[in-house]
DNA sequence: GACCCCCGCCAC
DNA sequence: AAACGTGGCGGGGGTC
């Protein structure tokens, strides 16, 4: 009970009247959790002061929203339904004929019944958290689709899953205007990045995590344009930056800013294959077939970022579908040509148990409450330094960028390490493009005088789509959207495609 | 019917 | 043996 209150109430006295006295004590509460914030956030609160400031363009967002072509919508909603519905019909017809009854593909219960009872299949177990799980998730339904009398109905389950995730957000409740409002919560995560979610009137959703081929159903508004600027290779820089003020060891960093970051990686790894040190055949090179469907590039990227993140050969071969031992062997030779990465593993390792404590180069602490001891909590300490820089750096550019554009620009969307804004056709759009890019750069200076910022890119659209390629056959990963987003190579010759939208 | 947790899955 | 991190949402299925 707060302190303030205990003296003016008796034992037993909250019988009574008791919801008024609750109130009372929430109050008090409150005004207590107040002092006590007054005290710790005081002027020199640097992130604490940046966090309130950003309420700004928050709540700009937040009411303002991002106007959606309903058209679109409801065309994609009746689309999926038609598609979801036809899957469903087939599916029904295999469980009516192995177990004579009806199979909801989303419930997990049914789906181990189906396929352990009545198709008496070898169970596939999974660990998760020390804890031995029946999963029916894609991973344990494709090696289930390996029985040629599972894979029909495994390939339908997966594809009906799919298509009702999409369909979801189609669905999601869009306001009487046309606009679809998310709700940022500035403060809600343990690294400085924002999260998003539906708003309070129980409209919107997430706008964070909105699959690319549903994007286009966003549009800019009447008379403007949307342009997105993402930072480029920012997590993997952040790291590089660090392990050159820590170590002196800029190689990483060097690598990142080499433009080509995943090839330079692929040559570090595999250095007997026919490099020639020209930037387009080496690029090509690295684009060849290495396992399965992934190229030296591909490895290189997303087992350098597992790999920074302190993943697991066996986590990593996993999710890369490739041997264990082909990973254990990349990260022997990853650490090779990156010595700076597993020291600075070791150097996060060294501060969690010292101090449990790490703050960024923003200013940005963060207390590590796990075991010091404990891998979960180092695999926590190591992402901090890559994503909280991350989300600190594009959110201060976006404020910048609000505070100096506001009257030019509309703030539409932050995805974690890209914002997007529309500004007017009539407007001069290489001039605002090319100060949004400066703006979004914030450069920083290391003890030895280095200087390091992350470079922008920008794009320039009507919708939230990416544009299709022209010189590329349509399909599915081309998809026809002629007023989408296009990379920003100074100019854009194109006009908004009256309808086009429309098309999905 | 409200509430809650688990599961699967989407993003960066 | 098996945990790369940060989030949010909807459906299933249980309890009250």
């Amino acid at each position: 009970m707060p302190e303030v209150l205990t003296h003016l109430l008796q034992p037993g006295e909250l019988r009574g009247d008791s919801k008024q006295i609750y109130n009372g004590l929430d109050c008090c509460v409150t005004f207590e959790v107040h002092s006590e914030l007054q005290r710790l956030f005081n002027a020199e609160s640097l992130i604490y002061n940046f966090e309130r400031a950003l309420q700004g363009p928050a709540l700009e967002m937040m009411m303002r929203g991002f106007r959606v072509d309903q058209y679109e919508r409801q065309s994609g909603i009746a689309a999926l339904t038609k598609s979801i519905d036809k899957l469903n019909n087939v599916l029904q017809r295999y469980a009516h004929a192995v177990w004579g009854k009806p199979l909801n593909p989303r419930s997990t219960k049914q789906l181990q019944e189906f396929f352990y009872s009545a198709m008496r299949m070898p169970e596939i177990w999974i660990s998760q958290k020390g804890v031995r799980k029946l999963s029916m998730n894609r991973e344990t339904l494709e090696k289930l689709e390996i029985y040629f009398h599972a894979m029909p109905i495994v390939a339908v389950i997966l594809a009906i899953r799919d298509l009702s995730k999409k369909r979801e957000i189609l669905e999601t409740e869009v306001d009487a205007d046309g606009r679809m409002r998310t709700s940022y919560n500035i403060a809600g995560t343990e690294t400085g990045r924002w999260s998003s979610s539906s708003n309070a009137f129980g409209t919107g959703t997430n706008l964070q995590n909105i699959p690319p081929r549903l994007r286009k159903i966003f549009i800019a508004d009447d008379g403007w344009k949307i342009c997105g600027i993402d930072l480029e290779q920012a997590e993997s820089r952040e790291i590089g930056f660090l392990c050159g003020v820590l170590f002196g060891d800029w190689s990483y960093l060097d690598a990142c800013e080499g433009g080509d970051l995943h090839t330079t990686t692929a040559k570090l790894v595999w250095p007997h294959l026919a490099w020639t040190g020209n930037r387009s055949d080496d690029r090509a090179i690295a684009e060849q077939i290495f396992y399965r469907e992934f190229s030296y590039r591909d490895m290189s990227k997303r087992g350098g970022h597992g790999t920074n993140y302190y993943g697991t050969p066996w986590t990593m071969s996993r999710h890369l579908k490739v041997p264990v031992g082909v990973m254990v062997n990349f990260q022997r030779d990853y650490f090779g040509a990156y010595p700076c990465i597993p020291r600075f593993h070791r150097w996060v390792a060294q501060e969690i148990q010292t101090k449990q404590y790490l703050e960024t180069f923003f200013g940005r602490g963060r207390h590590f409450f796990g075991r010091p001891n404990d891998d979960t909590t180092l695999r926590e300490a190591i992402a901090y330094c890559g994503q909280s820089p991350t989300a600190d750096r594009l959110n201060l550019a976006m404020l910048n960028i609000w505070k100096e554009m506001g009257t030019v620009v509309r703030l539409t969307a932050q995805v974690h390490d890209a914002v997007y804004f529309q500004y007017r056709v009539e407007d001069d759009e290489a001039a605002i493009i090319k100060r949004a890019l400066e703006l979004i750069q914030i450069p920083m200076t290391s003890p030895s005088g280095r200087v390091y910022t992350i470079p922008g890119e920008a794009k320039v659209g009507w919708n939230w789509g990416n544009a299709h390629n022209p010189s590329k056959p349509l399909g599915p990963n081309n998809e026809f959207n002629p007023n989408g987003l296009t990379k920003w190579k100074g100019s854009d010759a194109r006009t908004r495609q009256s309808g086009l939208d429309r098309v999905l």
